[in-house]
RNA sequence: GGGCGGUUAGCUCAGCGGUAGAGCAUCGGCCUUACAAGCCGGGGGCCAUUGGUUCGAAUCCAGUACCGCCCA
């Protein structure tokens, strides 16, 4: 006999599942020619990055993809991987070596380099180890690093093929710079925000005019200014007609710039005059060149003013807060007026970007972007839920070309050779340092510093995580994979990279089907962050109340389109569903025998069935085809509260129970024997489809059930085909169910404890109930707690009887130990009259309405007659009952 | 400024044309030998607001208000 402790404590077995997985390499693919194929790519981590909660729902609903697929017979691959994470990474290590006194300035590029491949040593791939202890089903003898060899030359073939088709440029642009990480960035890089500054109203005087005369400027950056080429106005603002075309004094400067007219100018913003800064506002570097006009550097790559004069050497900050005193002791500043002022910020350190002109390689996206489009609208990639669409689209259409130099150590390397002279630029193998410029009679070749952004080896993850270039296997039987699953945050950053890389290097979309998630909140909708203090770490959740628990509960608040808020409650409370299941788990086991013979229920399905069999069999049915509907529509939710509620509310609050009066019988018993072959068999089913959600506990249960450490290995899911039961007699037994529930309701209306002896009479008007009731009267009496002492077809008892009815059944009952209050039962029955008699009213109107009756389906209205009748008859019922109770109540005074 | 989403029970959320649901919380009764991390029963909602479409709207459409996110 299997034995099982009353309490489930999930330390004591997931150590053990862990090991045993990882040993037997049971997530590894099988590469059967036969086998249909799955396969994922994980959504990379940071080489260096911890688990959070967000990687824990990722991975979650990956894994339930993957083992759900694996139990379908599916050969799946989920490849494990980590990213090389270049500006975080570095910015990690460098504030490690700072906290040791040493300045990575300091450093060599080959110094720093080193620095973080020992920092990688130390701290990296520790996520893979936690994603173990989640339960995740990754093949991690396939683990691949987006730095690795392999990859490396993925990226180098990418750049050159790029660059050969000349879709990749050096050229000098305005791009988003971070002072603190020293390094160009992409759009998507800078996190916008608005934040308390000024609005500062500036006097720029008119040439050749009377003093006080002048244009009123309007910026929130004062200090940019030393490098201003213009001043722009609308050309409709009639303020500024009387200085078209004419000239302005830079003030603190005092050099001559014009007046331009611009579209791009909103006459509302301050004064409706803005300065041109070309070289420090994106804005602006395009109005300059519409006007013709050269922009002037401001600040150097550390933010430092590079303009000889009094602020020459200072920090931007510093030097706005000069600017403006300066303005202020000329008298030139009008106004200063607290501003919400639009700041970009680098999404890695935080620090304020400067915009910069500089030399840098740039992606040209928009052929890219054209056929990763057409791939949607032709239905060869899937978003779901498919409303992000439309997100994607719009960025697509509005797509920028991409920077993707950085000026850091961290990263693949760009193999190029540039002249600084010209700007011209080479692949490696096309010369040598030290050569002269082939375009140019001055320049010679230089060998390329900067490295790749992060994002443009990400890029090529589905594909060259399986060998691309190289024609592998993998890549033959794996490519295109079926399913990303990520969250939103990076579908622009990555989701959309992927899929025109994809398409461009392999021709063929890199995933069919992309599963976008929410990102989780805290339980009051507030973003989790250490300053907060409202972070929910996985890890600690796992060891608290088990991993399973944890990820039941992700599961199931993984609705699409609403983000998640997580609360520790809640994860306390699916324990408590885990706990049910194992002491489901061990009834069954404890009521088995022997070990042989839990086996054979546990695999073969039940021949000979009880009512209650027929039941429970015929929900498990409807709900085995359900939950593979869920999941086949990425429904995590419904698929997972759906097990959830099948599992607590019927198999355990009802076949349970009911199957302990069979039980009852000797050993050899026909009864017994089917009770307990069909709640060996209901269990092992439900077992197999919860396992994608709570590995752990499923699995340790199932492999003692089949008595094989092997578990789920081979166990396919369940098969409602192979689940034979009658519908009928199924169906009359929800009826029998519905008798008890009554009885326990007029039990607890009444305030009757449970062990108060109760008498029933049932009033069934329909002979196969009534039958199946009378066969059943032991799990009745069982579990309404009563003495059924009547069934009848046509009449209901003599005497005072508290009584409820459905329409199809009359339920009386009464308590022994003492008389039946009829002040109360008038009372209960006269407000049930009142609130079905308003539910007639609302079905009867609608019944009376002419256009219902012509434009409602037949089904519907025939719904609604129905559910009138039982309505009226349950009506009739209960005033029939109070003029008996009245009648009697009369009597027994008279 | 453009786009997207939300507003349903005290809290957190399902439902998305045909009788308003769940979990938690709450109230009443139970240690009924699988489970007190449990069992049985109950109460609680003009489905933000205004219009429209429809025989019928929490559900579809439009506007409004508030909340949130993304892009400029």
């Amino acid at each position: 006999m299997i034995e099982l402790s009353t309490r489930y404590d999930p330390l004591a077995i997931e150590p053990i599942l862990q090991e045993l997985w990882s040993e037997r390499k049971r997530f590894s693919p099988s590469l059967d020619e036969g086998a249909a194929r799955f396969s994922m790519v994980i959504p990379p981590p940071n080489v260096t990055g911890l688990l959070h909660i967000g990687h824990a729902l990722n991975a979650t609903l990956q894994d339930v993809l993957a083992r759900y697929k694996r139990l379908h017979g599916y050969d799946v691959l989920w490849l494990p991987g980590v990213d090389h994470a270049g500006i975080a990474t570095q910015f990690v290590v460098e504030r490690d070596l700072l906290s040791r006194g040493i300045d990575s300035r300091t450093l060599s590029k080959e110094g720093l380099i080193g620095e973080i491949l020992a920092y990688k040593e130390r701290h990296g791939n520790q996520i893979f180890s936690q994603l173990k202890k989640l339960g995740a089903s990754l093949d991690f003898s396939r683990s691949r690093f987006t730095m690795d060899e392999g990859f490396q030359d993925a990226v180098q073939a990418v750049f050159r093929r790029l660059f050969k088709e000349g879709l990749v440029y050096l050229g000098d642009y305005i791009t988003n710079f971070c002072v603190r990480c020293q390094t160009a960035l992409s759009d998507l890089e800078v996190n916008h925000q608005s934040e308390a500054g000024s609005l500062w109203l500036i006097r720029y005087p008119a040439k050749d005019r009377a003093a006080g005369d002048g244009v009123v400027v309007a910026t929130t950056r004062p200090e940019t200014m030393l490098g201003d080429v213009a001043v722009a106005v609308h050309p409709d603002d009639p303020r500024y007609r009387p200085y078209r075309g004419g000239t302005l004094v830079l003030p603190l400067v005092g050099r001559d710039i014009p007046l331009v007219e611009d579209a791009f100018v909103d006459p509302a913003f301050g004064s409706g005059a803005v300065k041109i800064t070309p070289f420090h506002d994106f804005q602006d570097f395009e109005a300059a060149k519409r006007h013709g006009l050269t922009g002037i550097h401001v600040f150097d790559k550390d933010g430092k003013v590079i303009i000889p004069g009094p602020y020459l050497g200072l920090d931007r900050f510093e030097a706005r807060k000069r600017v403006v005193e300066d303005l202020k002791e000329q008298g030139l500043l009008v106004e200063t007026a607290p501003y919400e002022v639009p700041v970009g910020r680098c999404y890695r350190c935080g620090s304020v970007i400067e915009p910069l002109v500089s030399r840098q390689w740039f992606v040209k996206m928009k052929s890219l972007a054209e056929p990763a489009v057409a791939a949607v609208k032709e239905g060869r990639l899937r978003f779901i839920p498919e409303g992000w669409v439309r997100t994607y689209e719009e960025w697509m259409a509005n797509i920028k070309d991409w920077c993707i130099s950085r000026q850091i150590a961290w990263g693949h390397p760009i193999e190029a050779l540039v002249c600084r002279g010209c700007g011209s630029a080479f692949l490696k193998e096309e010369g040598k340092p030290g050569d002269p410029c082939p375009n140019c009679t001055t320049g010679r070749l230089e060998e390329e510093t900067d490295v790749l952004d992060t994002w443009f080896s990400s890029a090529l993850w589905p594909f060259a995580t399986l060998g691309w270039p190289r024609q592998t296997l993998e890549l033959a039987r794996f490519y295109p994979t079926d399913t990303i699953v990520t969250g939103f945050d990076i579908l622009f950053f990555w989701v959309a990279r992927m899929i025109m890389m994809g398409l461009k290097f392999t021709g063929d979309v890199p995933f069919r089907d992309v599963y976008i998630h929410a990102l989780i909140r805290d339980e009051h909708g507030q973003k989790m962050s250490k300053s907060k203090g409202n972070v929910i770490d996985p890890v600690d959740m796992m060891e608290k109340y088990g991993t399973d628990a944890l990820r039941f509960t992700l599961a199931i608040l993984a609705v699409q389109g609403r983000d998640i808020r997580l609360s520790e409650g809640r994860i306390q409370g699916y324990r408590t569903f885990m706990n049910k299941i194992w002491n489901l788990a061990r009834f069954a086991f404890m009521n088995a025998g022997t070990t042989e013979r839990v086996k054979h229920c546990f695999t073969q399905p039940p021949a000979a069935l009880n009512p209650a069999d027929h039941w429970i069999l015929s929900r498990l049915s409807g709900v085995v085809k359900k939950t593979s509907g869920f999941l086949d529509a990425y429904d995590f939710s419904g698929a997972a509260n759906l097990l959830y509620h099948f599992t607590w509310d019927e198999l355990c609050d009802w076949y349970v129970e009911l199957s302990k009066i069979p039980l009852r019988g000797a050993e050899g018993d026909e009864k017994a024997e089917s009770a307990r072959h069909t709640l060996l068999f209901t269990l092992s089913c439900t077992l197999k489809l919860l396992h994608p959600f709570i590995p752990f506990i499923t699995e340790h249960l199932y492999a003692l059930g089949v008595g094989n450490l092997n578990g789920f290995e081979g166990a396919g899911f369940p098969d409602p085909s192979a689940i034979s039961f009658d519908e009928n007699k199924a169906e009359d037994f929800a009826k029998v169910i519905g008798l008890i529930g009554r009885v326990r309701t007029l039990r607890g209306e009444h305030g009757l404890g449970p062990a108060e002896p109760l008498e029933v009479f049932a009033l069934i008007r329909s002979v196969p109930i009534l039958k199946l009731a009378s066969e059943l009267k032991p799990s009745i009496e069982s579990l309404a707690r009563c003495k059924l002492v009547g069934l009848d077809e046509r009449f209901g008892p003599e005497g005072v009887w508290w009584r409820v009815s459905d329409g199809t059944m009359d339920v009386f009952a009464r308590p022994l130990r003492q008389a039946a209050d009829i002040a109360a039962e008038k009372a209960r029955l006269l407000k049930e009259v009142q609130k079905v008699e308003g539910e007639i009213k609302v079905l009867k109107a609608r019944l009376e309405n002419q256009g219902f009756r012509e434009h409602a389906p037949a089904l519907v209205i025939s719904e609604h007659i129905e559910r009138m009748e039982l309505l009226s008859k349950k009506r009739d019922s209960a005033l029939e009952h109070i003029r008996t109770i009245q009648d009697h109540d009369s009597g027994v005074r008279s």
